[in-house]
DNA sequence: CGGTGCCTTAACCATATGGTTAATTCCCAT
DNA sequence: ATGGGAATTAACCATATGGTTAAGGCACCG
């Protein structure tokens, strides 16, 4: 593959993301993908065939950058409230970047069930079972320890990252409605504050 | 209006929920919705205009079903920790009958944004900030005397609800995943445990 | 009965849209 | 240079889609 190839088809993938995070997948137009990336029509199709093959390489690289970083830190063996501080500072990180991401793949996800399993296989090439479960497990422990030692409540491990990711992206998601609950104090300012009070919140449950 | 045209136009409204539900406004045919109506294209387009117009019509009232009753729950004179419990309890019946709502809702707000202020002025037929500003009044308040009595953390009112709508609507937002994380336990039942998990894990983080 | 006003339909229409094809340009190894 | 293969394009195509129109029903009122 030619730097070139890579560049357009770059490009390409670049302009279609924006559009289907814009306008969904059905919303968007392949024409409109062609003139943002500055190519001809055709091109997309000789890249990706169809309009359903663009659009899952698309949900696929996105999905992935939304639980990707997320799985791999609640695998990791740092401690539980550092695990939170730090999927907290990365979501808001990343979608401070793109507020968009979250509904657009919470909707394809939605649309396409089966693209979920697809991709979590993918991740790491197996069954989806072994994505969610060595993390699930080492979660579990770690959670069972605490507890144990007296320091924190129990919760399921799903339920915990449940609401852990729930807490860092549902704002984005309802982005229009947050900002209009109070006009006052712009949407960044509220994210931004967010990354101290939500990991004080959550381990703020967790206390014993 | 005759009972037959309410019927009509109901059991029309009734196949456009469902269409735009499962595909999203964008993906979702005219053709499609009418069939599953019984009655004929034309017919749509006699009772709303454009697709636009009954897609507004749909939004509209989904979105209302899904801020409404928490809204009026927030607003009024409970004690905190009923409110939480009965919020919990609303989403958890509302959303377990169309798991479906929350990520075409999200999505839609997002590629519409527009429509957000539209609606939630239509709530009450006066300015957004008469909607929301009123409950979160009434919450801070309440907040505040709850935190001086030393019985509660102190939180900012939209965080507050963000986190409390987040919590119960995002598991089915990404229902998918969710149910990829623990493919044994059903998700009905995770839903089910909530119930009561839920209000403990926010009341917890709010206390002293 | 007749007509008045909706409800409902079949048949159309214009166009947007995804997709194809054949030709052209570009690049590089020989 | 040049032959060949990949990148890129302009021009097309078939069809799906939202939307329109003119006419038929159907109920109710005088």
């Amino acid at each position: 593959m030619t730097d070139d190839e890579i560049a357009t088809k770059d490009r390409i993938l670049d302009a279609a993301r924006r559009a289907f995070r814009d306008r969904g997948t059905a919303g968007a137009r392949m024409q409109a993908i062609a003139d943002d990336a500055g190519v001809n029509k055709a091109l997309l199709h000789y890249y990706f065939g169809t309009k359903e093959r663009l659009a899952d390489a698309v949900f696929h690289r996105e999905l992935r950058r939304l639980i990707q970083p997320v799985i791999e830190t609640l695998g990791s063996d740092a401690p539980i409230a550092a695990k939170v501080e730090r999927v907290v500072g990365l979501y808001l990180d990343t979608l401070t970047e793109m507020p968009g991401l979250p509904a657009y793949v919470l909707a394809e996800l939605n649309y396409h069930p089966e693209r979920a399993e697809d991709l979590v296989r993918g991740l790491v090439g197996a069954d989806a079972r072994d994505v969610f479960g060595p993390t699930l497990v080492r979660l579990r422990s770690q959670i069972d320890a605490e507890v144990a030692a007296g320091r924190m409540r129990p919760i399921a491990p799903r339920d915990f990252v449940v609401n852990l990711v729930g807490l860092c992206v549902f704002p984005f998601a309802a982005r229009p409605l947050v900002q209009l609950m109070d006009a006052d104090q712009p949407f960044a300012e509220f994210v931004e504050s967010r990354r101290s009070t939500l990991p004080a919140f959550i381990l703020g449950a967790l206390r014993p």
